[in-house]
DNA sequence: TTGTACGCGTTATCAG
DNA sequence: CTGATAACGCGTACAA
């Protein structure tokens, strides 16, 4: 069933039928009733390819993604994903685990598939050395670029983040003036969340003037029971340690369960501050405490930039959202 | 950049290229160097909209789930995703929510879209009334239809499931085998599944001559602290229950903050059992014992009889996989 | 081994 | 208000 047979039916030329399906142009309420009657009828549904191929879009937009079953991420692609069905676009997820060629391989091959746009969740996507963003700035030639959590000035690249290096300066300086100066700080990526909260982390230091034993930062990339141990030989080594900051959740609950193998009291005597706000810091007891990203907001920011853009209007290249700690009873204060 | 223009630059004709393209037909290995070559330095694409109208197919395959930021359902979409990647088809996404008509709705659009196949996550698309799963069969009529965690019995419909009501029987059987008859049977929703556990959870009772309470069957479906009050409100009005028996991991946390406000010992005074072997349940302490339904093996099962299907060759209509009971510190038998 | 010509289903343009 | 016709870009019989 395609337009040709519905014209027929209907004794009129496809371009009637055509228009009476989009219905911009005017066409005669009798012969438009009677097309929508016939199509109706037949139930026909016109053939995306053929749309696509005229119109040269599918809307569908790409989202490129680490690892969608991570906490954060599945939230983010909830998130996109709603905003842009609500915008009448439809979501290519596509997963790209931890390897550099494939995210720039898979970036190809949405763009051979000819998603409108993509969206790229997460900060793993921007590093450090410049030149290995150049896929990015080389993708966004072709279509708007779309990055969740991280930042990249290039043309056609928008951003959508949170101010990570200033919430994370405001715990770990809330911290120091609490009179806790054993401070940790534990992140599991050099992403670009990753740089920006370590930045957080030592400006604390640098306002209080205070010196930072570089063997406070750590840099692990473990599950929960792996981050246990990794605290527990760093305790063993000789470091000492009242507070951790992590820069997720998980980190946190591993430096908690290293808290409680210690046998230490929670908050008084050991302290600890998640990030990401995920439901795992409510699983715990002592309840998390977390900082909020505002996840859902960065969210629509960006599929809001991202319809601005696809409507040939302009869009900030770059939407910062500031970040609040949520208190619960793995601190005592804030 | 299209075929006519590699064309030209090779001096040949467009059908040639195309052979090349495709690898298929015998092309003389000089010329097909020659638009090899061409091909590489004007890195042409071919139009994706443009093939899909050929062929009638874009190598798509729509993903329906109710909420892909559940702990389950993401897992599930990385999963199905990633196999449905290793066999060159892209994965579209699209989340319903709870309601009925948007579940139908989007099914609909998805087969608008002309994805080849459709995988429903989640046995919550499966009602108990027949009728309401009638928009299921006809999709089946267009596309074949892969069902994860469900069950329904149509042509052209391939359920992928992991055995509930045996492994909830069993779990019940053992908790009743080890004295502790005083069980709470929670779960979330009236699903396929949820359906299945509940009668495994009444065998348990059968098989042991032993009569059940039906104030011991709780369907609720709230949040952590949601359930935690629920079952405090449970012990209020006189009701007594030394072990939860739940559907989902959430409630078996919230069951957990429930004892612990409770000041019962665990496992000796208060036993808890969690499904899906979800993250959330090494976050707690103790950690719980959790049931694990095998989601990998039931994706990519899932995955494999769809290539199957799409393959022209045949399938099973029900593939159901054994689950295990994982123990951890919330019961001290298994 | 290669080329020609048509079909796929839609939208857009221009003429009436 | 309506119709005829040309793109859109690719795949593939069929012919050479």
């Amino acid at each position: 069933m395609n337009i040709y047979d519905i014209s027929k039916k209907a004794g009129v030329s496809i371009a009637t039928v055509s228009r009476v399906m989009n219905g911009n142009a005017r066409v005669s309420e009798k012969t438009r009733q009677k097309i929508l009657d016939i199509i109706a009828e037949n139930d026909y549904t016109p053939n995306a390819f053929a749309r696509g191929l005229g119109l040269n879009t599918m809307q569908t937009i790409g989202l490129l993604c680490a690892d969608s079953s991570d906490q954060f991420f599945s939230r983010a692609v909830y998130y996109l994903e709603r905003a842009l069905r609500a915008n009448h676009y439809d979501a290519i997820l596509s997963c790209t685990g931890p390897d550099y060629d494939t995210r720039t391989e898979y970036l190809k091959r949405l763009l051979a598939k000819k998603v409108d746009a993509v969206i790229l969740i997460g900060s793993s996507f921007i590093e450090a050395v410049p030149e290995r963003n150049r896929y990015i700035i080389e993708a966004a030639a072709e279509v708007p670029i779309i990055i969740l959590n991280g930042y990249l000035k290039a043309p056609n690249v928008y951003c959508s983040l949170c101010d990570d290096q200033e919430i994370i300066q405001q715990a770990a300086s809330a911290c120091l003036e609490h009179g806790r100066q054993e401070l940790l700080f534990l992140y599991r990526a050099d992403s670009y969340s990753g740089r920006r909260k370590l930045e957080g982390f030592k400006e604390a230091f640098a306002a209080a003037s205070l010196p930072l034993d570089s063997r406070r930062i750590v840099l692990f990339n473990g599950s929960i029971p792996e981050t246990k141990e990794k605290l527990l030989s760093l305790a063993s080594e000789g470091l000492t340690f009242d507070t951790v900051i992590a820069g997720d959740d998980e980190l946190a609950i591993g430096a908690l369960k290293y808290a409680k193998a210690m046998n230490f009291d929670i908050p008084s005597q050991f302290a600890i501050i998640g990030y990401n706000n995920s439901q795992l810091g409510i699983c715990c007891e002592p309840e998390l405490t977390s900082i909020d990203n505002q996840l859902e907001f960065c969210c629509n920011n960006a599929v809001a930039a991202l319809m601005s853009v696809l409507d040939g209007k302009p869009a900030p290249g770059k939407t910062m959202l500031s970040a609040n700690i949520l208190q619960r009873g793995t601190t005592d204060f804030f």
